[in-house]
DNA sequence: AGTTTTTTTAATCAAATGATTAAAAAAAAT
DNA sequence: ATTTTTTTTAATCATTTGATTAAAAAAACT
């Protein structure tokens, strides 16, 4: 049969909650979502919120947990390959996060938002320092700066642009469809064009 | 006397409530914020807030507006000044925006949340389709795009990524200041220097 | 000074909301 | 089959929260 074992485990209630929980937390953020929502969005009892995670916060803090691991951590993963260029890392962040976030849209400002809310909690948990310090791609930006490659001696510039370029538009999807009546697809075919466009970019903003 | 009319008006109770009203809604969202907190921010009685007001929605309904009206009305009047180029439009924008937003660092996060919260509420009473199909701006880049001077074609394309330089580090303020324990002032120093260098970064983007 | 109007306060209300409980239903174990 | 354990439900609780009210205080007016 094709039913496999985690059929069964996508479909226990412990499960639906969370899918839920997701779904809401991210349209919505912490504080407006009622644990009314999740129940009604997952199609059961409210009491069971409660009897599979004791409390709104525990579950959230769980969203949360993996949310930021995913997010964050295959940034690390990218950042931190050892067989990859510069160039390369710029291709495969733009590449890979605006086919992420296109899936799941609500994500960046979810983060940007709950970091906002609380931002020692959340920040502590996140490994950026590594990232920013110590990091494969950190090594190669201070050679190519050496090599007079690039242009630009300051690394957060770098990925401030990389990142502003790939994550803004997300972020102001609203406004930006809002400016010219996009439908849906339009932005994502907009999208789709800047996975190409913003490895040339950077290039052309960073290379000597 | 150096009292002039305006001190008067500005210790108003109804405009210290305003003032209150906006830092807490600033800070926490529409949804996250008590009636409770703003009253106390202000250092009023509770009830003032309804005698003035009404109800937390209208007030906020004030504060969202008078945001709004700022920070993209004078993305319009710069975006339609006949006097300037382009290059200088850019200028204008990076220096103006880093300048505005580094004074009220949370407006960027509080307009995005809420225009996720409520997106056709809000959207429509933005002049935003006008600023993208016929200001002096537009005129003046699909010139250019003619003249061979810019390569890329879409004038959202151009928006979009000065924007997002200019304003996804404020939003993404709290990763940055915990990537490599900035304090404030130096993150300052960094927008500062954004303020020259995002220009340069336009036109070696975009320039022929 | 006396009267009226405006502003402020303390107390309270009603609805919303996160959480709990005790009983019922379902599943698992013996 | 019976008992025990796990899961689910409806009802309810306690707190929070936006809003209102009636009385007090302050200000403006005559």
């Amino acid at each position: 049969m094709s039913t496999s074992a985690s059929d069964k485990k996508d479909s226990t209630t412990e499960e639906k909650i969370k899918v839920a929980a997701k779904t809401v937390f991210y349209k919505k953020g912490f504080s407006a979502t009622r644990t009314r929502d999740i129940a009604e969005e997952a199609g059961l009892n409210l009491a069971l919120l409660n009897y599979y995670f004791r409390s709104k916060a525990k579950l959230f803090e769980i969203i949360m947990s993996e949310t930021f691991t995913g997010f964050i951590g295959s940034m690390k993963v990218i950042l931190n390959d050892e067989k990859t260029s510069l160039e390369q890392k710029v291709q495969i962040i733009a590449e890979r996060y605006i086919d992420f976030i296109s899936i799941e849209p609500e994500i960046p400002t979810f983060i940007l938002t709950e970091i906002r809310n609380n931002p020692e909690g959340l920040l502590k948990r996140l490994p950026i320092k590594e990232i920013v310090n110590e990091s494969v791609f950190i090594k190669q930006f201070q050679e190519a700066v050496q090599n007079r490659e690039i242009t630009e001696p300051n690394p957060l510039h770098f990925l401030m642009n990389l990142l502003g370029l790939v994550v803004f538009p997300f972020i102001a999807k609203p406004i930006i469809m809002g400016s010219k009546n996009l439908e849906i697809e339009q932005f994502h075919a907009l999208m789709q064009e800047r996975k190409k466009k913003i490895p040339i970019w950077i290039n052309m903003m960073f290379k000597a």
